[in-house]
DNA sequence: CGGTTTCATGAAATCGATTTCAAAATTGAA
DNA sequence: TTCAATTTTGAAATCGATTTCATGAAACCG
């Protein structure tokens, strides 16, 4: 492997101006100045970035901490995430947790030994004082997923209004027997959509029935599932309420496959807007989330908290809004 | 930060004893290892992996370079990969190429400058000559898409096959005007698709229709273009080969839309059988592609070249099966 | 022209780990 | 008890870059 020793002697020059060279610093005169250039592509000179990395104590990377690459909702935040950092010469490492406490804990190592410059929760399955401990290895910032005692910026979406509002819309189309389906957590983003929810309910001075909550729904399986559920129902609801455009598409395809016409004999309103919302027959109704949006002000943050060191622990929550997209699934 | 030199001061022995301690090396007391141990724990110290890299000239990350992350037929690969990784302590560093030449080189870098220790290409825009300099800088595997003349080894499927039945099925079905959608190169896996497909033709006597073949078609979007183009045809296709579940499935909303039904006024056959095959109506009839194997192999081939670093440049090729299911759009 | 700035350059220290080699400590055998 | 063999330990070199500090050269000024 070709090192700067190696530009250096090839050159005739020292080590330091090579650096200086590399790193586009003054004071090397023009004429050395391309020298080096010629020497670094002649000999097919590119440095080291371990090397790097030890001494500038940086690494240029940043984790990005994901459940599943596999929903599209979380592809595209990072494709906001992305477009950002490659403006700043950064990269991405992205680490899939599977929603493992265990895997998120152990990604987090990457900010201790110094892997990665900073690190970027989209969704947290540990309680944040386990967390904690970490925000002095580097900036941690929670994009979409939020919680009451995290200590770190986080960039969130209207989470209660967005499903406030896809309940309002419901109850406005005539339904009133309306089911859940959530996430497992009991705060945070899962708890918003079911405040906003309830709220929406109680608001049309309708009463929730815990037979129709629905808890840890993630994927397109968890929604037929759920749909399978509803059938073996004697007493059942006339709309869904969903977590994701996936489990939408669970519930409408198993609901068409048992002869239920959607949105005739039963209701379903989406959460995301993914392609396949589009695809689906009957076109989905569905909550629009920024996410491209929501991953560019995060990486825009970050990037923010990478340049001044100093205030990377302070909390700041800043909101995206959400809004409803009416198609034909309701 | 804590560094192995604060763990040494701390304990009163010397950085190598405590290195030795790190790695689980012999020749250190059983009770000083537990004081080292202790130590550590106490002080928080982990180790800074810029300065291990440097030293043992590993980094413990292989770059996967992917188009794009919002087709599941890829984070399907990737999590294949990630399986085999895992359990050999490496690390992924994926990277978004969007099917941009440019893209690809400066991801090459990576090579070059140390930063990852191997490299998977799921797909290739470039062409091998630009790809070659690169292979003395640490294993490049090809995983899904092949070149003749790489030098390195490649896990490939049987798409030749593949298309071939697909094509053959349509053929039994009846249809006998086939339109086909490919990618935009004219090499590996796109020229396989494309012989055979028209193998399957000709062996049938039937003559394949320039006007019917579109090429650089890859999303929902394409699909819905091609359909596009196919209704404003005098001369319509009766059934449609497609180079994946989006694209197929953009074709078959477009055809609804506008009142086709399928399969009876035009047929339409997937590639990769992804979760959207089955949520479409009516079911799509696709080729199965064993993308999370193929993942598992890959990395499995990739640790093997990491160890042995002597036959990395070697020219391999791993052929997996593909097959066909048939549903009901077909 | 002497003296002060400014600019260009290089020697050596540094980042934080691992490894080699030699010395010290321990064990075992006679 | 003595000497050889083995185990444990540490000092210093090393990986490849960057940065500080010192020095010499060039430019500038009255």
């Amino acid at each position: 492997m070709t090192t700067i020793a190696d530009v250096a002697k090839y050159t005739g020059l020292s080590r330091a101006t090579v650096s200086r060279v590399i790193n586009n610093y003054p004071h090397v005169s023009e004429q050395k100045r391309e020298l080096v250039r010629q020497a670094m592509m002649e000999l097919g000179y590119y440095p080291n970035s371990a090397a790097q990395s030890l001494r500038n104590q940086k690494t240029g990377i940043v984790a990005v901490l994901v459940p599943r690459l596999t929903n599209p909702f979380f592809t595209s935040i990072i494709e906001g995430l992305e477009v950002i950092a490659e403006k700043n010469n950064l990269q991405l490492l992205i680490c899939q947790t599977k929603a493992s406490k265990q895997k998120e804990l152990s990604f987090l190592k990457l900010l201790k030994t110094k892997q990665v410059d900073g690190l970027i929760f989209t969704a947290i399955e540990n309680e944040w004082s386990k967390i904690e401990p970490y925000v002095d290895c580097g900036p941690i910032i929670l994009c979409n997923e939020y919680q009451d005692d995290a200590t770190v910026p986080m960039i969130k979406l209207d989470q209660y209004n967005g499903s406030y509002m896809g309940t309002k819309h419901l109850i406005e189309r005539g339904y009133k027997k309306i089911a859940f389906c959530g996430g497992g957590s009991e705060s945070g983003l899962s708890l918003d959509r079911k405040k906003g929810f309830l709220a929406a309910l109680s608001e049309a001075g309708i009463k929730g029935e815990d037979k129709w909550m629905f808890p840890f729904v993630y994927n397109i399986g968890d929604g037929k599932k759920v749909m399978k559920e509803i059938l073996a129902m004697d007493d059942r609801p006339t709309a869904v309420f969903t977590s994701s455009d996936e489990v939408a598409a669970g519930i409408i395809k198993e609901a068409k496959d048992n002869n239920l016409t959607v949105p005739e004999d039963i209701a379903v309103i989406g959460f995301d807007d993914q392609a396949i919302a589009q695809i689906i027959e009957p076109e989905m109704t569905t909550i629009y989330q920024p996410s491209e949006e929501i991953g560019r002000v995060t990486m825009e943050v970050m990037i923010e908290l990478l340049n001044n060191k100093a205030q990377s622990k302070m909390k700041m929550i800043y909101e995206l809004p959400i809004n409803l997209v009416i198609r034909k699934s309701t």
